[in-house]
DNA sequence: AAGTGGTCTAGACCACCCG
DNA sequence: GGGTGGTCTAGACCACTTT
């Protein structure tokens, strides 16, 4: 494991812990230089960090500050599973798989996964319980070719985490975004929809570390159960 | 201007101009480095910069990737006034300022702008029109102590220019979140709202480089013409 | 083996904040 | 003036990809 790293952990933990209060500061880089026995670039890789995760905001001059924490938050930005989500946020969820089946992929999905014309594709719907309510509509479609392989208990689990741990893919960064749609008879089915007559659908494209896309998701959401969370930073120009 | 920051513009300002193809490698970094006759770490910090923007993709061993750009996004992250997206997406927009006064903040505003018992807030109401519809409602809330004067020609063009270029405010992050509510009847009155029966919300607090809220923001958007984009990054666990 | 990006170091100077 | 974070340097070793 990297030094920044560990050191990133370790003060990520500690704020969790409340080591520090809300609006208290964090040790001064030179400080934690000496108590992790390092260089400051190493440490301020560290800090860097976690000011972009919005647990402190550093302010020249002065140090870095805790920032008060925000529960129940969804974050908009970061790629994180379902499952990752339901863990941190501790909620009492349930997974059904609806559907599991290879298809032949339609060309909005050819394109968007940059699939040759015999390609095959993974299709998975999945409906997630929150509080006993199906709330949730998750739609994941995976290149065959980099996922040769699914299985009814993967999806009933994590797909990422199979995806990461057993087979290895190196997952990077992902595309996303946030539209309201009309529900589609589909929605209405597999939901516990009540009247609702928009639902927020969040599209997203996930790439492997060398760029190649290849999966696409819509995680559609019932409108009345959802935040979505954004921490932004002011960006040079 | 700092020199990674130079770097870093002229690189963007070169892949805008195609300089180098999607899907092309950059030059490596000693390669900038000699070229920018400057050290590594300065490079690697514009092509952090990059990266983080979307703009390239690193892939250890082999080089940094032209990443195929993406067009009429509007960015969940990073904080732009309406007058910037307009501009950058080329929009034809026009701004209607329906509300401006000095008010008593409630006790919602006090919390989240950290105000005193007596303390005073500007509110501004105003529509925005895309394509000769009324579609967003901006509801901006500023702190009196940090924002003394507003007028309505300011509002008509754009706060954030205010704040920034004559103030000299340095505005730092937000916090937003979106949800989507049902309409108020100010939102019926103020924009084209046609029969939708509901509207999307982005509510988001603006900060200080020290950390102070100074503005509470609720952009108000039409459910159809709303999209809403974000570049994702996997984060280490 | 050579080239690439990722990490780490030790030191320097600067702009900013505060007592 | 002393401490803080922001920038920059020159050099080192590593893991990974390509030839």
């Amino acid at each position: 494991m990297q030094k920044y790293l560990t050191i990133y952990h370790d003060l990520v933990h500690k704020i969790q812990k409340k080591y520090w209060q809300e609006d208290e500061l964090l040790p001064s880089e030179n400080e934690l230089t000496k108590r992790y026995n390092t260089s400051r670039e190493t440490v301020r890789k560290a800090l860097n960090l976690l000011a972009q995760d919005g647990f402190i905001q550093k302010i020249r001059g002065k140090g870095s500050v805790v920032i008060k924490a925000e529960k129940l938050d969804f974050p908009v930005s970061g790629i994180r599973s379902f499952k990752e989500l339901a863990t941190s946020m501790k909620l009492n969820a349930e997974t059904s798989v609806e559907d599991l089946s290879l298809i032949d992929p339609d060309s909005h999905l050819q394109s968007k996964l940059q699939l040759s014309l015999d390609d095959k594709v993974w299709k998975v719907s999945r409906a997630r319980k929150i509080a006993n309510e199906k709330v949730i509509l998750d739609k994941d479609f995976l290149s065959e070719n980099i996922v040769p392989k699914l299985t009814e208990a993967i999806c009933k689990d994590s797909i990422y985490d199979y995806l990461e741990n057993e087979l290895g893919l190196p997952i990077s960064f992902a595309h996303k975004e946030i539209i309201v749609e009309e529900p589609t008879d589909e929605d209405r089915g597999l939901l516990d929809f009540e009247g609702f007559s928009n639902i927020v659908v969040i599209k997203s494209v996930v790439y492997l570390s060398d760029a190649t896309p290849f999966q696409y998701t819509e995680s559609r959401h019932r409108p009345d159960k959802f935040r979505f969370v954004d921490f932004a930073r002011r960006m040079p120009n």
